[in-house]
DNA sequence: CTAGCATATGAAAAGTTATTCATATAAATA
DNA sequence: TATTTATATGAATAACTTTTCATATGCTAG
């Protein structure tokens, strides 16, 4: 097993969190900067309540950390690397696209895998 | 915004699919092989049903690929240098882990995140 | 110390995902 | 061709997550 057991746990702990389209949003809005909820809620166009449940999230995630000033709570990126980790997965992922299904047009490296909804195998 | 916004919905279909225990199991279990499902099956120790169900999420997403050889139908990772990548998140995850709460004991960088359950942040 | 803003939290409702059960399909074999 | 083995699929249920609503907390200003 190339991972041990507590690491898979702990990527799968994270991935959750990051397999979700606000928090995902929040994240990248973050970028370096430090910012208070206002402007997430903002930025979002989400509502308070809601912004509110995801930073907490990301917060026990130990992907965000709160940061009270004055009556303000600013919110950063707990690891100023992850903006580049997630670049580089989207960037993987983008390298290794679908043909469509019955593809003639581009995409794809010749053996890169295609999606299949259905098990549609060559014997 | 780093991440455009296709890339950010392709992330979160992945991570979605990864922040799974069973699937991140099984595609850790595969490594460089391609086994069939029985395989998988014993290994996880999980029902047929349930596996395939699993399996055909991995599938959609492009993580595996899937191969008859006459009766077995065979899965492989669809790309190689995945457990690498989730090695490295892993590590990533480690080199940055909490310190617990009330920390005396030794884990966490100075200046790392701590990942807080109920806000408590010093002003 | 009261009022008001910024944000968090708890509980209920809505939505999604995983699990299970029954059944279908496809290849191999008798 | 009928049976068996390997696996997939559809539908129902169960478990979990997100969303929303109402309310609480913690600062600051008056």
């Amino acid at each position: 097993m190339a991972l041990s057991n507590s690491e898979q746990t702990r990527l799968v702990a994270a991935f959750k969190v990051l397999g979700e389209p606000t928090r995902l949003r929040i994240l990248c809005g973050l970028g370096l900067e430090c910012r208070p909820v206002m402007d997430i809620i903002q930025a979002t166009g989400m509502g308070q309540t809601h912004v509110s449940f995801h930073l907490r999230m990301l917060r026990e995630a130990g992907l965000v950390r709160a940061e009270r000033r004055g009556p303000f709570i600013y919110y950063c990126l707990a690891d100023p690397s992850l903006p580049g980790i997630l670049q580089d997965l989207a960037n993987w992922l983008d390298a290794r696209q679908i043909p469509p299904t019955k593809g003639a047009s581009r995409p794809g490296r010749p053996g890169a895998a295609t999606a299949t909804k259905t098990l549609e195998v060559r014997s």
